[in-house]
DNA sequence: TATATTTGCATAACTAGTTAAGTAAATTAA
DNA sequence: TTAATTTACTTAACTAGTTATGCAAATATA
């Protein structure tokens, strides 16, 4: 580990690093859903935790909170209807609509997964233990990016010279 | 913004943010690439960055150094040879290594890809700008990780119901 | 009220990674 | 010195996202 080149490049490979922790962390969870024989995916749980506050979406309510595309979450929403976890009804007033809930299914499987997510959460703090102020670092980085993107900055830092 | 529901999960959602600002990232990448009409991958860079230590390299090495799988690897290798970036030669002295070396091409175009490159380090420090202890931040979670991972300390968690 | 625009969802083709399984060469051990 | 193991690379099938494009319903506008 002290000839990673990551961490010798800095903020060269700042990108990078986020990416091979949260592929470390996905390829984690999907192997300990498979060991635990749940049949869900690693993403799931977001939307559970959206439908615990509103018991009724929709594919781009979902979108987006998440701040992910909409095909994306087609086939999240897709692959949860087809394993039953949730049921789609068409909107009567606005039929482009789907409107989405949980299935029974769902809600009987729920105390077993919070059960999961509960020693997820765990997991993440004392993975976090003593640098939980990177959260806010996390917001003031997608604030940064939300004011001016990566590629306008490299393009504007290319004129600079 | 602040009705994110990442933001509000906290814990729960640490590895959705970090895909999804490195998603972002690489997506401005590729982007900003195809504006310059520039015909490299957003992941090249790291490549080239080790051979500047070394000007021969093997894919075992690669996969090393960025702890990513060998077919990931051979992926982007193999895309690089297709462009022309790079020139295999078989190893003289054990002929299961491919023997990876810059082209002409490639060390042509260095310059050019540098002014980029050092463009995209400059960007990458405004948008950490205040929040810099990020990069140790990361350097104690992969730490805390390669201890004991992700699946091993939610396993662990939920025993200790 | 006909037309133009916007919205909500869907599909196709692509990308950058993964795991699983396999082959051939090199190395180690009986 | 044969047999077993390890190493280096490869291929196939999968995953979770993307952009580009399209369609039909709803809304806004002339």
């Amino acid at each position: 580990m002290e000839n990673d080149i990551f961490r010798e490049l800095k903020y060269l490979a700042f990108t990078a690093r986020l990416k091979r922790i949260s592929d470390n962390m996905l390829y984690n969870a999907k192997d300990l859903y498979k060991e635990l024989e749940l049949d869900i995916d690693p993403n799931w749980h977001l939307i559970f935790m959206m439908f615990k506050e509103k018991d009724t979406l929709t594919m781009t309510e979902i979108a987006d909170a998440f701040q992910i595309s909409q095909p994306a979450v087609i086939k999240i929403i897709n692959k949860m209807k087809q394993k039953e976890y949730l049921i789609f009804t068409k909107d009567a007033t606005d039929s482009r609509k789907q409107l989405l809930q949980l299935s029974a299914k769902a809600k009987e499987n729920l105390p077993k997964l919070e059960k999961v997510w509960e020693a997820g959460r765990k997991s993440i703090m004392e993975i976090l233990e003593g640098n939980e102020t990177i959260l806010e670092q996390l917001d003031e980085i997608e604030n940064q990016i939300s004011k001016m993107n990566y590629k306008q900055r490299v393009l504007k830092n290319l004129q600079d010279d």
